[in-house]
DNA sequence: AACTATTTATAAGA
DNA sequence: TTCTTATAAATAGTT
């Protein structure tokens, strides 16, 4: 339901995952407050954004959504022990712990640390990830870098044509009298020619440089 | 969304009620689901239907959203009702939590993703980074494949004094009779040198060395 | 924050 | 309940 399908996966731009939270969060609560009316249910939902911050709906109280809930579960089988609050906290911290502690030690061996007791296929695997990522950086930062050079261009050639434009009314008002003309900067496009990156692609590698030529031709 | 416009209000009919209940309980759930996923937040939703019945979703567990959800209010109301234990642990799981989304956030950049955003400097850091921990998982492949092809050419040479052992013995005792010379294995050396690792370094540290190089130059 | 082309959800009917 | 289909609603990509 927009300009183009999706497939539901973690959006990887934060900008976009931002307003596609904020928008899909509000269909959400719409979408539970009309089931509560239509169908005279009683619904609670609560969200947590990746920031940290809440966002609720319940047409009763959430309280009451709470208890209902743990009493229906209760009903299963479920103890409530005095310090059941506390073994609630406990088992978070532990899973986050767990996660905490798997996540670190993956990223360790990504960056190259911790590297004993791996495996050659292990290791090719690593190797085989850390070169997949130094291309898509690379991929980025160069982008960044043709944009920014493109707008420098772009720029540099609107002052050249400012400063014809000037110089053609100096040169009308004045005559040719005590015009320097060393300083009409005609061989801008020159200059801006060597602001591009061939050196700098000369250390990269040539499939992305091939791309990006092809970019600033456009 | 159907073949006719409705009003949002409770539906009269007890069957269409039902009718829509299913269905749109359903929707929210998906919808719930989908929200968890695309935006990485922790989502918690439960409906009662007006019969009683429970039906819920939760991307991570119900109770880890309860717990949180109660933990989020007693923040905004600054509610000092809890005992000293249970703020301990909510302020560690609160600590966790940050870690884990920092680290998070940290190791989709090193792989290459989220990395909208970013400036040229950060994505040269990224990819300097990224140069180093190749660089040592790497050297720590090569190693382990160095030490096996040694490990390789010890047994050989063991192997091999064996082996004219045993043809002396056989010589010794039988003389020179029925004995085939083409099974000494004379040019064990010769085969094994073949395995050392020129031609694999040859075909790897070629870009690592042209990095290093451009990186010398900047 | 608005706009709109599309996709998705779903009301009605079977 | 489940399927189908016409239509309303949600929303992805864009401005």
């Amino acid at each position: 339901m927009g300009r183009g399908k999706i497939v539901i996966r973690r959006i990887d731009d934060a900008t976009s995952r931002q307003v596609t939270f904020s928008k899909r969060r509000n269909g959400l609560l719409k979408k539970a407050k009309e089931l509560a009316i239509l169908c005279d249910a009683q619904v609670g939902v609560a969200v947590f954004s990746s920031t940290g911050r809440l966002y609720e709906f319940s047409n009763t109280s959430m309280k009451s959504v709470i208890d209902r809930y743990t009493a229906s579960k209760e009903e299963q089988h479920l103890i409530t022990s005095s310090s059941a609050e506390v073994k609630a906290w406990q088992r978070e911290t532990t899973s986050l712990r767990q996660q905490l502690h798997n996540l670190q030690e993956n990223h360790r061996q990504l960056i190259g640390q911790d590297l004993s007791g791996l495996s050659v296929k292990d290791l090719q695997n690593i190797e085989s990830q850390l070169e997949i990522s130094l291309c898509s950086v690379r991929m980025k930062k160069d982008q960044l870098l043709i944009e920014e050079i493109q707008e420098l261009h772009r720029k540099g050639k609107l002052i050249q044509q400012d400063n014809i434009e000037l110089y053609k009314k100096v040169h009308d008002t004045k005559g040719m009298n005590d015009i320097d003309r060393s300083s009409i900067p005609y061989n801008f496009n020159i200059a801006s020619e060597q602001l591009c990156p061939d050196k700098y692609y000369a250390s990269h590698n040539k499939m992305q440089m091939n791309l990006k030529v092809g970019d600033l031709q456009s």
